[in-house]
RNA sequence: GGGGGUGUAGCUCAGCUGGUUAGAGCGCCGGCCUGUCACGCCGGAGGUCGCGGGUUCGAGCCCCGUCACUCCCGCCA
């Protein structure tokens, strides 16, 4: 047995190892593939052959020549096996694989790349590691099973999104990504120009600028699965560097236009790939952002949690509590979460652990009321009278023995520590609704708001939204009473789009800038080519950009985004693999114009 | 930039209240085994307990610092 330089007549493989079923026995077949596992029985070897399509179990009998090449050959190595076709005795049929009815009485044995030893198991099912580790042999942990499906079934998504796309009559269009920075949003990722000293390209945040001149150069409905850049910190639920977007844009679309072509493409998706789970009818809810906040705590709403927030600051201001009713005579406010359950299960401590996170989350402290019985227990219970106890129990929407939990807080802050409350509520009691994906709409986000540390007018959003009620809105309503038509597309709890109409009149876009602190001059600087564009008749349009990488994520049920990316940047942007980022050659860098200034703590390191 | 968690063999992890020579499973190397399918059995190699300092008669364990990874906040559609 030699590795085999060059590929033989007959080639590497007749069927591929999840191919041969019964009617292939006493056929001579070749397979190629990865040595799964090895069970050496001293007599009889067993190998389990994989491919991408499947698994094969082959055998070499002592004696053979093939038992002592296979012998000798690490798991992962790739070879070829030629041999026969054989059926198995039905006392030893693996019902577990689709192969296990056959396996392959093995012949002959190429070497077509031997492995080294292994640094992790491939074969280890459900077996976690470090995934430093597992970045830096990605090649290998991709070559795991569920891993491997994930990226599978993340190309069956996407080639479905661009089916259903096309069915509705949108137009795939390739936008550029050697780009120039956005002014608004996230971070840029910079290219140098090599032809324009001290010039940068910026990669693009998302096609945003370009889809809209598409529409006003009247191609109508444009998507693309598009690649985005931002430089910014990773989150479970958000990579570093790039992500894609189902990016898309449509002329002549009211918001409902938009909302309604895209819940639809979304449902189609879900049904397709969620294998039974329970699914949003159409329409999606919609739900403005006010009430989104107020009585669910989040922009992103998890529906599958059925607890709901409500307002209980009236009842504790005038209540005996102190700590509560001089909070809001300072302006706080209290919010209440009713649980329709018997707390009698529960035990002091129960109750305890819950107040010592919340003061982890950075919140005061929670609160809680216990109604059991007939009687009102909890630490809380004896500030309030009976009237008081019984409005709370109304309010709370509890018609038998439950549980009321209260936070207390100033300004918005309130409503975000209440959002924390339902969630951890709704784990904590197991109330999460299961193999179910709940969508909804989030609309009328605001169109501005006040920066918190300088006090001043910002966008909240996109500042290339249209302001609902339009210029004159602008003109008369105080500039953080104005909507935006802005709308994100929520499942879960994760947004999975936003997109909004966008604002094609110039007059109306120097208004909106102005509004947030923008002069006209630059305005014009920084979007001069969108700006010349609609001075010459751009159609009303709007759209909205899909997560991908989210919308798989949530399909394969994972909760982290890199086990559905091939190739993902670890936390800190790094590829571990590739060895990106790197440092460049003097003479590339002299060639771009520029200079590196070593760090400082690097630089005195080297000087010492 | 800030907070939490983790760091012991190639990998997954155990290691009690600080006490002899730091263990197990998987993998690796060698041997045995004709029906396994996570095969089984016997043996072997493999360790800077992340790194640096400190306390102590004695540190994997306690203290200080530092680094790495990860989750979260800030930031970000």
């Amino acid at each position: 047995m030699k590795p085999m330089q060059e590929q033989n007549a007959k080639g590497y493989r007749t069927h591929t190892c999840g191919a041969l079923r019964e009617a292939h026995v006493g056929q001579s077949v070749m397979l190629a593939g990865w040595v799964y596992r090895k069970r050496d029985h001293g007599n009889l070897l067993f190998v389990d052959l994989r491919d991408h399509e499947g698994l094969t179990q082959c055998v070499a009998e002592q004696g053979s020549a093939a038992f002592q090449e296979l012998d000798k050959i690490r798991l992962e190595s790739v070879v070829s096996l030629s041999g026969t076709v054989v059926q198995r005795t039905s006392d030893v049929v693996n019902d577990k694989i689709p192969t296990g009815a056959i396996e392959l009485k093995v012949e002959a044995v190429t070497l077509l790349s031997a492995a080294a030893p292994l640094p992790f198991p491939v074969t280890e099912e459900g077996a976690t590691y470090p995934e430093e580790l597992r970045f830096k042999y990605r090649f290998l942990d991709l070559r795991r099973e569920a891993l491997h499906q994930n990226i599978v079934l993340r190309a069956h998504i996407i080639r479905f999104l661009r089916e259903e796309m096309q069915k509705a009559g949108f137009l795939e269009i390739q936008t550029p990504i050697l780009t120039t920075s956005s002014p608004e949003g996230a971070r840029d990722f910079l290219v140098p120009s090599r032809l324009h000293p001290g010039k940068f390209y910026a990669l693009p945040q998302a096609p945003q600028q370009f889809k809209q001149l598409l529409m006003v150069s009247g191609f109508d409905k444009y998507f693309q699965i598009a690649p985005c850049f931002r430089d910014e910190d990773s989150r479970a639920d958000r990579s570093p560097g790039v992500f894609y977007q189902l990016d898309m844009e449509m002329a002549f679309a009211t918001q409902e236009d938009v909302l309604s072509v895209m819940e639809l493409v979304l449902q189609r998706t879900f049904l397709h790939f969620s294998q039974g789970a329970v699914i949003s009818d159409l329409p999606f809810p919609r739900l403005s952002y006010e009430e989104a906040m107020r009585v669910y705590g989040s922009d992103k709403p998890d529906l599958r949690n059925p607890l709901k927030i409500v307002d209980t600051t009236d009842i504790f201001a005038s209540s005996s509590f102190a700590l509560f009713a001089q909070a809001i005579a300072k302006g706080a406010s209290v919010r209440a979460i009713g649980v329709a359950q018997d707390p009698r299960p529960y035990a002091r401590r129960f109750f305890d652990d819950l107040n010592a996170w919340a003061g982890a989350e950075g919140m005061e402290g929670l609160a809680y009321i216990l109604f059991s019985e007939g009687e009102v227990k909890g630490p809380i219970a004896k500030f309030l009278t009976a009237e008081q106890q019984r409005k709370i129990r109304e309010r709370a929407d509890l018609s038998a023995d439950g549980m009321v939990f209260f936070v207390c807080a100033s300004g918005e802050q309130v409503l975000k520590n209440a959002g924390s409350v339902r969630k951890k509520l709704g784990q904590e009691f197991d109330l999460i609704e299961k193999n179910a994906f709940r969508f909804c709409w989030v609309v009328d986000f605001p169109m501005y708001e006040k920066e918190e540390s300088t006090g001043k007018v910002v966008f909240s959003h996109n500042p290339f939204s249209m302001p609902q009620g339009g210029m004159a809105a602008l003109e008369t309503q105080d500039p953080l009473s104005i909507k935006a038509y802005q709308y994100d597309t929520v499942c879960n709890g994760f947004e999975i789009s936003s997109g909004a109409l966008r604002n094609h009149l110039p007059e109306v876009m120097f208004k909106a800038f102005a509004l947030a602190g923008y002069p006209k001059e630059e305005v014009e600087a920084r979007f001069g080519g969108l700006l010349q564009a609609f001075q010459y008749g751009a159609p009303p349009h709007g759209g909205c950009a899909p997560g991908i990488d989210r919308i798989v994520m949530l399909l394969c049920g994972e909760s982290n985004l890199r086990e559905v990316t091939a190739f993902p940047l670890n936390q800190r942007a790094e590829d571990l693999m590739m060895g990106a980022p790197a440092e460049v050659p003097a003479a590339h860098l002299q060639e771009l114009h520029l200079e590196i200034r070593k760090p400082l703590a690097s630089h005195s390191r080297e000087e010492r």
